[in-house]
DNA sequence: CTAGACATGTAACGCGTTACATGATTAT
DNA sequence: ATAATCATGTAACGCGTTACATGTCTAG
C-alpha cells in the first residue's frame, strides 16, 4: 500500500469530518484557505477514485437534490486508519525541510485521529527539528553570508525568520493545549 | 516561450553568478538550503538539458579537470533576458498564496537582474499583498473558527503567523536596502 | 587492484495543472 | 428560450521523484 499524497490525507480529513460529494469537497478547497493545496478538479476527482479503488472512501446513496446526480462519499474504517498513519508519521528533518505545509495539515487533523498527548509529543517534535535546522542554516549562514548579494542575503533571512516563526508557534501551541486540557 | 520553472530560474540564477557544470550546480543544491528546491539529478540534469535546447544556457570549452569529462555551462544572453523576465514578473495573489518560496528566489536574484529601486518596488509590493490576503485569512477565521477543531485552528494560526512574518520582514529588508544605498 | 569519490545521465512512474467538455436544473 | 449555476469529469502535457546505470580517476 503506497502512502498518500498531502491531497489525498486532506481529501479523507475533510471526509472523517462529514460524508460529502466531490462538488462539496472542491468548493471546500476554493473557497477556503485550503485552496493553498490545491483547487483544480483535475486534481481532485482522479484523487478521489484513487481513494476509491483502494477502498479508502465510499459511496454512500447516491441522492439527487437539485443539479446533476450526486455521488456523496463517506470515509471507511481503512481510510480512517490511513489517515491516522499519515497524520501520525514520525516528523523528520526531511518533513522540515521540504513539507512545512505538509505538517501543518497533519497537526490541523491530529484532533480527529490522535489524543492530545499525542499532539503535544508532535509539537515538541517540531521545535527540535526546527531548532536543529535553524542551527544549520545559522552555520551556513556565517560561512556564506561574504558571497552573497544583498538581497541574496534578505531573501535568506526571510526563511530563517520564517523557521523561527514555526518554533515559536510550537511552543506557544503547545502551552495552549495544555491549558485547554487541564480546564 | 514558455516560462521557467523554479528550478529553471535558480539554475540560470547560478550560472548568471559563475559558469559552471551540472555537478557543481547539484552540489550547490545538495550543500546550501538551495535543497529546498530539489536535489535530485533526474531533476537537474534534464532541467539543465532543456535550457540548453532553448538556448538559455550554452556549454563552454569542456576542460577535463580530474574525475570524467566536465561539461560546463553558462549564461548566454537569452538565459539573461529570460531571468530577468523571470524576477521581474509582476507579483500577484496567486504567488503569495501558492508560491511564497518562489518569491524569495525572486527576491534573491533580484540584484543580480534589476536596479535596487526595482528591489524596493518588489517589497512594498510584497507587503501590500500579503497585509491584503492575511484580511482575508482573519475574516476566514472570524467566521470558521467556532466550528474548527483546536488543533485545526492552531494550524490555522501558525500559516497566519508565518504570513505575518513575511509582512515584517518586507518593512525591515527595504529599510535595509535603503539604508546600505544612502551610505 | 579494489574501493570510493567524481560526473553524468536515463527510465518508470505518478501526480498536478490547464483547458476543455458535458449534462441537468433553476432563474429571468 | 437563454444564461447561469450545479456537478462531474477527461485529455494533454510537463515536471519531479526514486531508483538505477554507467564510466573515470585517485587513494590505499
Amino acid at each position: 500500500m503506497p502512502g498518500l499524497t498531502a491531497l489525498d490525507a486532506t481529501l479523507l480529513g475533510l471526509l472523517d469530518q462529514a460524508a460529502q460529494s466531490g462538488y462539496d469537497l472542491r468548493r471546500a478547497f476554493v473557497q477556503t484557505p485550503l485552496k493553498h493545496f490545491s483547487q483544480s478538479p483535475g486534481a481532485i476527482y482522479p484523487a478521489l477514485r484513487r481513494l476509491e479503488k483502494r477502498g479508502l472512501v465510499a459511496a454512500v446513496t447516491a441522492a439527487r437534490r437539485g443539479g446533476r446526480r450526486r455521488r456523496a462519499l463517506r470515509i471507511t474504517a481503512a481510510g480512517r486508519r490511513a489517515l491516522a498513519a499519515w497524520v501520525g508519521q514520525p516528523l523528520t528533518r526531511a518533513d522540515v525541510v521540504w513539507r512545512m505545509d505538509e505538517l501543518a495539515l497533519r497537526f490541523a487533523f491530529m484532533e480527529q485521529t490522535h489524543t492530545p498527548a499525542r499532539a503535544l509529543r508532535f509539537l515538541a517534535d517540531l521545535e527540535r527539528e526546527v531548532r536543529a535546522y535553524l542551527a544549520e542554516l545559522r552555520r551556513y549562514r556565517a560561512s556564506a553570508a561574504p558571497a552573497m548579494s544583498r538581497t541574496g542575503l534578505l531573501a535568506f533571512d526571510s526563511g530563517v525568520a520564517g523557521y523561527e516563526g514555526q518554533a515559536r508557534w510550537a511552543q506557544v501551541a503547545a502551552k495552549t493545549l495544555k491549558q485547554r486540557r487541564s480546564r
